[in-house]
DNA sequence: TTTATTAATCGTAATATTGCAATCAATTAA
DNA sequence: TTAATTGATTGCAATATTACGATTAATAAA
């Protein structure tokens, strides 16, 4: 009923999907590129950059954020949001085993 | 609106998105893990396995096999499905790019 | 204080996703 | 042929997501 049953997937497929579901969206995969490229911090010209509106962009940088991906702390009035390299490292780890899955047994259809 | 506005996105932030977005729910990464495991092809005991009706699996390996990541072929009444080497090996080395980002690089908040 | 700037939040519309019962199509067994 | 099996499709209900205009909260500049 568009609602996900967590509850009969282990943690680590929900991590799993979780995490890919959050990259699931190519405004989050620029605004991670977008981080990833400048070495220091990003403000609001995500809004510029890409473009989708700045309640559009805000709600996205939410989602990183709820997931930990990113973290944000107040500049003034401009928030400078970056990658937070810890939950990322760890995330990028789980994603890796998923996808890291030997493929040489298959051999079939 | 809740669709996508792909058009401002890259190409490659597209495929990579898209990809994400079919890991991105926990049926399809026990479908997937399940796959990887048999080395061979499963059929429709996926449905026994994991706790949704049959319908509701099918749709899942529909969405698999539309991004081209599962491959089906029918035998007899079942239909065997398993792994798409050529495209899952693509799917993850273009993952795997946006995965390998340089971190070292961040240092701020 | 007043005004500007920045970004979060609220509210809403449109669309997508998840899940399943019921049904259908195709093959196999009897 | 008839019955059984398998899995896709249809139709529907519930929920989630995407996007944005309008507003709000907070700080900075005037």
């Amino acid at each position: 009923m568009g609602i996900t049953k967590t509850a009969i997937f282990s943690d680590e497929q929900n991590e799993i999907a979780n995490f890919a579901k959050v990259i699931g969206h190519p405004a989050r995969v620029a605004i991670l590129q977008r981080l990833f490229a400048i070495d220091a911090c990003v403000c609001g010209d995500l809004v510029n950059e890409i473009g989708l509106a700045q309640p559009t962009i805000s709600q996205h940088l939410k989602a990183l954020k709820s997931l930990g991906l990113i973290q944000g702390t107040i500049d003034g009035t401009s928030v400078c949001y970056c990658i937070h390299k810890e939950n990322w490292t760890k995330m990028k780890s789980i994603m890796l085993d998923f996808l890291n899955q030997d493929i040489s047994k298959q051999d079939c259809c």
